[in-house]
DNA sequence: CGTCTTTGACCTGCGC
DNA sequence: GCGCAGGTCAAAGACG
């Protein structure tokens, strides 16, 4: 069983949140089996051709949110708060309503067995990419976790998974969650530089 | 038989 | 308004 993967853990700070820490984000990783919530994200540029939510990745580049170099993660909570000046109440309550956590894993297989139960609802081609990407909710009832796993199509040993809400449950199997992951994972943090706001 | 994946259709938001 | 792309639904089929 191929189980290695490589981690890329978010290493842009939120554009107006205290709650971003490097200290903490990197050591909260391996010690909590939730760190799937913890971490903030959608995509942004830094993802190269990953485009999630185009209104919120035009914002971050508005307010410079800050770019990897390296393609891995950046995105922040933040970008969920920012609206357009023409949204509407509705509109402005859907963005805020869900944050995303954005992770990029070096692995050959597509799903991180997390220790949570997905179920496959969706599959669609993603533009200007040649790998599709898959959307799988959480099967725990009243649970409404989703998330989405795309392969880089610049580095298709890139796999990029969003999660979508907070899990309501504890991990079904707890033999495999992310804690035993992680401690078969090769943690790659490429730089850690909080930005100057 | 229950659970899960596949996949085309449909809905929605956004840019032009 | 139209077309495109992302996201979701739901029927059908596969599988254990």
């Amino acid at each position: 069983m191929e189980n290695k993967y490589q981690m890329f853990f978010p290493i842009s700070s939120p554009a107006s949140s205290a709650a971003y820490d490097p200290l903490t984000t990197n050591i909260m990783a391996p010690t909590s089996p939730h760190v799937f919530n913890n971490f903030h994200g959608n995509s942004s540029n830094g993802l190269m051709d990953l485009k999630t939510d185009q209104k919120f990745v035009k914002k971050a580049a508005e307010v410079k949110e800050p770019v990897d170099q390296n393609g891995s993660f950046v995105g922040s909570e933040a970008d969920y708060h920012l609206k357009s000046s023409a949204a509407t109440d509705k509109k402005k309550e859907k963005m805020i309503r869900k944050p995303r956590y954005a992770f990029q894993t070096r692995s050959e297989v597509d799903i991180l067995e997390d220790g949570y139960r997905w179920r496959k609802y969706g599959q669609k081609a993603v533009k200007n990419s040649k790998f599709p990407r898959s959307y799988y909710r959480c099967t725990h009832q009243g649970c409404n976790v989703k998330k989405q796993v795309q392969r880089l199509s610049k580095d298709q040993s890139i796999v990029v998974t969003t999660y979508e809400g907070i899990h309501t449950h504890p991990i079904h199997n707890p033999t495999d969650n992310f804690e035993h992951i992680l401690s078969q994972m090769h943690v790659y943090t490429p730089l850690f530089k909080p930005i100057h706001l």
